[in-house]
DNA sequence: GTCTTATTTCAATATTCGTTGAATTATGGA
DNA sequence: TCCATAATTCAACGAATATTGAAATAAGAC
């Protein structure tokens, strides 16, 4: 992944009503959701979201199919993952022992606690 | 971690210069680096880096200590892994087989291949 | 004290962003 | 065809953002 590229999602996601929607998405899995679903969930303005899933789309990190009258919007993992990957590259210069979470576990595995912020 | 921190933490890194700027100091693990040591491998002007250093450390991404003159910042990987894990909860719906990247690490794996962006 | 280095703060500017409302396109049913 | 549903596009507005240049603060050397 390319910086431009990183930044371009991280600036799909800096921003609540996205970053709602995108994991919406994220827990959806690949079936997604439609776009009117994800409005009545997080309720936005049809205009609003379509302004925001269009944000998404062109950072790559979700695509779109039609169904019927429906527009499906599901997330794009890979996207997802390069930028994770990004982010932590080469971390401590090589020594992972002060940054390294397990990330995307099965459902019932808490989660939270490895990684707690201190301050 | 709270959907305003993830904000905050994902829009201080949309930017290309903090993003720069945070993956060095992730590169360089909690010895960190001195402002005017990163402003002159990036060469960015003392003044705008002092902007986005604010930027990072309010979102809780890095944190700075003096050491004679220099400022020292380091970056802060409990927020990093908060907001991975954040980004990722309860993906797929539990089902991880779908989006499971490993990340963070040692040097020498190579870790850009897993999660191949296709499109 | 004065000087130099290191970094921050302040003010000003152009640019970008998110939301709203109205109008439009697309699909399916009667 | 006519109508209802689903979603997008367009225009406009106030708010936030990144950079620049000049001035100010902090710490150490002389």
């Amino acid at each position: 992944m390319e910086t431009i590229d990183a930044v371009a999602a991280l600036a799909a996601l800096a921003q609540d009503n996205r970053l709602d929607v995108f994991r919406l998405l994220v827990q959806a899995g690949p079936e997604g959701l439609a776009a009117g679903a994800v409005a009545e969930r997080l309720a936005l303005a049809p205009n609003t979201l379509s302004f925001h899933f269009d944000r998404l789309r062109q950072a790559g990190l979700v695509t779109v199919r039609r169904e019927g009258r429906s527009l499906i919007y599901v997330a794009r993992f890979e996207t997802m993952n390069a930028l994770l990957l990004y982010l932590t590259e080469n971390c401590c210069g090589g020594d992972a022992s002060a940054c390294a979470p397990t990330i995307c576990q099965p459902k019932g595995a808490p989660r939270g606690k490895k990684a707690k912020v201190n301050a």
